[in-house]
Formats: C-alpha cells, structure tokens, sequence
DNA sequence: GCTTGTATTAAACAGTTGTTTAAAATAATT
DNA sequence: AATTATTTTAAACAACTGTTTAATACAAGC
C-alpha cells in the first residue's frame, strides 16, 4: 500500500481520470503527467498498463460510453407503442439532460463533443457506437411523423435540424454562458429549453407531414 | 530579395498563413515553426512582427473578421423593407453558405468555430464582434414574425434553434461527411439544405405566433 | 561612401512533451 | 523461506515547444 487514497487499483483510477482530464483539455493538450499527478500514480503507469497515450484515449472512450449507456438509458424511447410525438419529445429531453450534465460522471458528452469537433483516430469507432444507433431511432421516429412517403433527404434534413438543435447547447455553450445564461440556469430551466426544442421540432414536422 | 516567392512583405504572408495554420490546427496545435515555414520566413519573425503566438493569433482572428465581412455582406438582408419570411431565408442561406465555404479564404469561420467549442483569452472578443450583430439582428427578424407580444424569452430560444440548425453544418462537420456527405456535395445541394432549414423554420415561427 | 534604422538569419535557450530504462519494492507461487 | 512474477519508482531520453540573442544583410538618408 504505497498509496494512501488507493482504494482502486491504479489501472481503474488511471481509466476514470483520463475521462476527466481528457474531456477538460481535449487528447492533444492534456499531457500524461497531468493525469499521473490527479490519479496519484507514476508517469511511467501509462505506458505500462496502457501501451500509449493514445490506447489510454480510445479506452477512456470506450469507458465514457458505458457509463452515458448506464446513466441515460434510452429504454423508453425505444418502446414502439409509444406515440411518435411523445418519443421524440423524450428523446430530446433524454439527449439535451445528457449534454448539460455537468456532474462528475457526466464528463462522457464532453468527452465525445470534443471527438466530433476535432477528430482524432478514434472518431469512426465513436460514430459506429455512439451516434449510428441514435441516428437509427431518430430517424424511425421523424418517418413515423412525417409518413411512408417521406423522401429519404427530407427525413435527413429534419434529422439534422432536431441534432442541431440540441447540440448548440453543447458546441456552442460558451456563447450561451455568456449571453443567455439564464436558458440553462437549472434543472427547470433545461427542461423548459427542451420542451421548447421539441415543440419547434413537432411544430415544423407537422406543417412538413401536410404536405 | 531573399526570397523568391516573396512578392508580398513578410508580415502580410505571415497573417494570411496564420489563418490557414490555426484554423486547420488550433491555436494550440498549430506551431510557430509551422506557420514560419509556409510563410518561407525565419522563426524569429513571429516574435519580431508582431509580439508573440498569442498576439499573432489575435491579429488573425482580426483579419479573418475582416474578410467574412468582405465576402459574405449582409447588405440585403439588413434592409427592413423586405418581409421578415425572406429575411429570414436569406440570413440562413448567407450564414450556411458562410460556415460552408471551404475555399482558400473561406477558412475564418473554421476559425471563429474553434474558438467557439474551444475557447482562448480572444473570445470575449469575438462574441462582441462577430456573435452580437449577428444575434442582434436575427432576434429582431424573429420578433417581427413572432409578434410583438412574444416572450423574450421564446424569442432567445428560437434564435438558438435556428443558429443550432445551421451550426450543425460546421460544428458536426465530421459526422455529416461521413454519413450524409450528399447533403453538402455542392453549391445546389448546400442551397437546398440551407432552403430546408428556413422552411422548417418558418413552419416552426408560424405556430408560434399563432399562439 | 558612410551612417543609421530596419529586416533577416542561425543558433541557442529553457521548458515541456510522450516514452523508455533499469533498479527497487511488493505480491504471488512454490 | 526462497523464488518468481508483478508493480512502482526516479531518472533519463530524444523530440518538440515559444522565445531570445547577437551577428549579419540590407535599405534609405545625408
């Protein structure tokens, strides 16, 4: 017992802490004395237990998905009983609680914002896993909305107009900070902002399902 | 004459090389070194003509203000006389095509857009010079269409769904090349998509002020 | 032609990076 | 208890970072 604080073993502290480092200061300007230090370990730890910096990154990945899977499960929405207009307005609150959580095991969004913005190698798996199968359950939602004859671009389209949407509030949550604070002051008010996402979603699908 | 590329002095290839070096690295990625290569100039240079990294950088973040504006004027739509609807649609056809544009000086919003989803000391900055006038006037178009009796509030939101629809296109710029890269294939098809987000948003507005 | 101020250069600086090494400490096995 | 395997350590490595220096080249003004 060389450490004090070692409750985990070194190689479990080393995986949670480069979540954290990782998502503060993005693969290439967190530095692996940065994490060594935060998880009490040597410098050398990394390479031992993990072969590289970067085989650290793609298992911190990995590990930040397990826990958003385990902390916001997407169960409900995935119930096909369920209106089409009720799952979507859960799917979006569901995904806008996962980008704003700000609590130390909400890092992952962080994590993967970070990874869509400026890819590394690790960006095709992340799509594979991560956004593919979200993609996947919007889509079928939006074609319940809009009806079987929807053309396969539109659909798209309105796809990307409900991420957009969402995804402001992660990509561009400086901006917000600094000029409408208030727009996710708490829990209340984030609720309030996704409520608003998805009536401006159902509001437009509709007038796209006329037609 | 020590260098035969040299037909504009050294301190103006080294502003438009900054550009094109930090907005495809970052401004921590990027490397003197880097930039004074492209620049055929000593490494000394940078510290010499203007006083250090930092301070280059804010230059370029500067001059590639000055060129957004230069190329993509929002003359037309500032003019109050048009109807807000057409307003609208051209403010988002400017600003996609804006975010879009990946020629040799179409590289600022690459800038600006780091700087957004990774802040340095220069944001502030550019929330003041660049975000503001921007929001300032599409809030204005929004409440024109909304009526005056909408919340201030409804108004924020509205402009964040329709900022977020068309910041998708460059934030996710990664996802969407690899999974729908035909929605951004060529000017007609960049055309259509900026169409289909003022449609949704129009379509969304139309509801809102209804109530 | 000489002097003055600007521009450019190669070299070095001090600091940080990811990674490796080889020795020491600890744990597990026999 | 002795041997083996695993973990941890401090120190060094080579490569790279932004910045500084001091010497040189060049231009304009007199």
């Amino acid at each position: 017992m060389t450490q004090s604080t070692a409750v985990e073993p070194a190689f479990d502290r080393l995986l949670q802490v480069a979540v954290e480092v990782f998502a503060e200061c993005g693969f290439r300007e967190a530095t692996v004395r940065e994490i060594c230090s935060r998880a009490n370990v040597n410098v050398a730890s990394v390479n031992y237990y993990f072969r590289s910096k970067e085989a650290l990154y793609a298992q911190a990945l990995a590990f930040a998905f397990r826990e958003a899977n385990r902390l916001y499960p997407l169960d409900a929405i995935l119930d096909k009983g369920l209106p089409a207009e009720q799952r979507l307005t859960m799917f979006i609150g569901n995904f806008l609680h996962k980008l704003l959580d700000d609590s130390h095991l909400g890092l992952h969004s962080k994590l993967i914002a970070r990874e869509i913005a400026d890819p590394t190698k690790a960006l095709d798996e992340i799509i594979e896993t991560a956004i593919v199968p979200q993609f996947v359950l919007l889509v079928e939602i939006i074609q319940q909305i809009l009806g079987a004859s929807a053309e396969k671009l539109v659909v798209q389209r309105c796809l990307l107009s409900i991420f957009g949407q969402c995804l402001m509030f992660k990509h561009s949550r400086s901006i917000i900070d600094r000029l409408y604070p208030e727009l996710i002051a708490d829990e209340s008010a984030i609720q309030a902002s996704a409520e608003h996402i998805a009536q401006f979603s159902l509001a437009a699908l509709a007038r796209f399902a006329q037609q």
